[in-house]
Parts: C-alpha cells; sequence; structure tokens
DNA sequence: CGTTGATATATCGGACCGATATATTATCGC
DNA sequence: GCGATAATATATCGGTCCGATATATCAACG
C-alpha cells in the first residue's frame, strides 16, 4: 500500500486534485498516513502513464490552474484488487519512545518538556478526530469504515494519553532520584558492558 | 532521529556488530522502532568515518568474523546532544486502518481475515514485550525508561486490541448489511460524485 | 502597496528499506 | 555421514518516499 494505492483510494470517492489529495489526507487519515506533494504528485503522473486516472486541466477564475484527475474503471478495478491482496503493514515510528527509552540521558526539564509535548499533541490529534466527524460531512455520506477507524483512532490515542497523564510524575521523579543519586548512577555506569548483544558465546 | 542515531543510543549500552544492533532493536524497540541491514550496515559505515564510532574485527571459531563497533566520547557526546535538541516526531502508516476505511470495497471473508490477524499481531507484539521485562536482564540492568516505554506499549496496544475485539461482530454485521442491501448500496453509489474536495469553490 | 496566507504544481537530494547475494558453521532428520 | 535447514554475519542495489525548496497567482489585511 503506497502512496499511488492511497491516491486511487482517495479519487474513489471523487475527482480531485494532487492538491486537494493533500488535504483530504491530512483531514482523513490524520493518525495513520502522511504524503506530502513530494509523494503525491510523482504517483499521480505515474498512475496517469499507467491508464489508472485520467487527467484534465480546469482554469480558474481567482486562482491557479489545477490538474483534477479521475478515477478510470481499470484503476477502480486495481486498487480493490490491493484491497483484497495486499497484506497490510502497521508500522510505528516514534522518536518519542526512543527518547523515554534514554531518559537516563536527559535533563529533567527536557523530559518533562518531551513529555508534555507528546500529551498536548494527543490532545490536539484527538480534537482532530472528533473534528472530522461532526465537521465536515454535511452533504456527503462517510463510508462505513470511517466510524470504526476514528473509533480505534480515539481509543488507541486515548490510551496512550492517560498512560503518560498517569505516570509522568511518577518517571520524572524516579529519573530525577537515578541521575542525582551518586550510588544509583555509579552502579549504572559499572553495568554499561557488552549490553547489547544477547549472544550465547563466550561471555 | 535517524538510524544512525539510532546506532549510537544502542552502542551507549555497550559494544556490537551490525547483526547484534538488529537483534537488539527487534527485541527492545520492537514497537516503535524498525531498521534493517540495508540502513544499519551504511550508518556504521558513515559513523566509523565521521570518528563517532571506532571498528574492530573480531575472527570467532565456529562463526563468521564479526566487526564489533564502540562508541568514541564524541559519539557519545552527539547522541546526547541529539537527545536534548532533536524535535521528537511519532508517525504511524498503517495499511491496515486504511483498508479498514474502504470496508465497503472488501469481501466479508477479506474483512473478517484483516480484523483477526490484526488481533493475534496485537497479541503477539504484547507477548513479546512482556517477555522482553521478564527475561533476558539476568546480568544486565534496564535502563530506567524502559519499563515506561514497555508500559506505554502495552497500555496503547491492549487498547487497540480491545477495540477491535469489541467491536469486530457489531463492524463486520454492519458493513455486511450495507453491501447486500440493495437500497443503501444503491445509495451509496449516487453520492458518490466529488467527495474529495472540500473547497468553498463553486458547487 | 507591501506582506502574509491560501491555492496550486513540481523537482531534487537524501534517507530509508526490502530483497537479494554471499559465506560459514551448527543442527537435525534420514 | 549426508543433505537440508537454520543461524550467524556482512554488504549492496533499486525503488520508494519525503522534506525542503522553487515558482506562480490572487485575496485580504493593515
Amino acid at each position: 500500500m503506497n502512496v499511488k494505492e492511497l491516491c486511487l483510494g482517495a479519487l474513489t470517492f471523487g475527482d480531485a486534485s494532487g492538491y486537494d489529495l493533500k488535504k483530504f489526507f491530512e483531514q482523513t487519515f490524520n493518525h495513520f498516513c502522511v504524503a506530502g506533494f513530494g509523494s503525491i504528485y510523482p504517483a499521480l503522473a505515474e498512475l496517469t502513464t499507467a491508464g489508472l486516472v485520467t487527467c484534465s486541466e480546469e482554469s480558474q477564475q481567482g486562482k491557479p490552474d489545477r490538474r483534477v484527475y479521475h478515477l478510470t474503471e481499470a484503476g477502480h478495478k486495481a486498487f480493490v484488487k490491493d484491497l483484497e491482496t495486499a497484506e497490510p503493514q502497521h508500522k510505528v515510528k516514534s522518536d518519542f519512545l526512543l527518547m523515554m527509552y534514554f531518559a537516563h540521558l536527559l535533563s529533567p526539564e527536557r523530559l518533562e518538556a518531551l513529555l508534555d509535548n507528546r500529551i498536548a499533541q494527543l490532545d490536539k490529534q484527538l480534537e482532530l478526530i472528533r473534528q472530522a466527524e461532526n465537521d465536515p460531512p454535511a452533504s456527503e455520506t462517510l463510508p462505513i469504515g470511517a466510524e470504526f477507524v476514528h473509533g480505534f483512532g480515539i481509543a488507541a490515542m486515548t490510551a496512550a494519553r492517560d498512560y503518560l497523564r498517569n505516570n509522568r510524575q511518577r518517571f520524572v521523579a524516579t529519573v530525577s532520584a537515578a541521575n542525582t543519586n551518586p550510588l544509583l548512577s555509579t552502579r549504572r555506569q559499572d553495568q554499561i558492558r557488552h549490553g547489547v548483544h544477547h549472544s550465547r558465546s563466550e561471555d
């Protein structure tokens, strides 16, 4: 499921330009997908070459020209086939958690700032999901999956935020204690040795 | 926080080869980081050139030679500086959720298989985290952050799994109903039009 | 009338990652 | 003992992706 298929999927809901697609991804797939212009425009060009979408230039008054893309029947079929056959992957890449793992190397202020910022980010994203569910539909019908996906996002992110909230105090205190207590920090130093390879060879 | 910094971080726990690092990432950063050989080996080469790590060849009996990397003082400093200054990002890329959004285009069997597989995957990963916490420490001490990060992973993934478990039945039933009910599916068809661009222009 | 911000498209360099190639030895079934 | 499989170990290549950047138009605001 690369950016090309992402574009095909979005175009099943109607014609759109590259710019539209970016906005759509940001609003709808916010918490589990990202795609920048650097991916979208090349993808649309390749899809056009492959005959999965068609492109029509539209002049607008008051705005730059738009290239509006339209899903062909072949494109629709290709997307459905991908949905049926592709093996789904779920990847998380979090610098935040990585930094938390190295909390013993962080200054207390930095640690607290990181925690607070992450909590704020989660609150913000939760608000975005709730907006997307109430705000925009209006004349349009969201697909059946939208509610399920939004519910998932809310469940997962609420759990994450609550964990951070509930453990923040204790965690910061523990790290501070370890860093200022010479006994503990010295002990920690001593035990740094060949900590990475858990090999069964000579030890 | 790219692969290079990831390697520096792992090497703060002791010397290791590229192969060791991969295993370490899989065991420890399982749920929020991935790094393949295609990233690790080039990263180690560049770190060596930059003087942030040193490399020593080690012959082994019964195994191929190893190139063991050692963090230099400059490397340690560089890593700590990154921890203090880099802005953490938290990205989720999920084909699974994307497919769920397009549940109305999936066959019921496929939909159920996707849900069941994802639940099984989450159970497996949860088990891995619990193992990592009980199993390997032995003579080594986990950093203070490890417990916090593991707890986070368990909280987030448990919430995700429970959401899927609790909503699976209802969701599958709803999608099936919509797909077989000609009224609903027809209505849905009719409403596909310019669904993507939420522009304020002519409509 | 200049600045900012939204609309709109496009490209380039660098990072990354999966697949693949290669080589050695241990282990296990037959 | 022999072939197959798995684990150990390093390396590269092609393709994908993405952030930064460039360009252009027009609206709105002060």
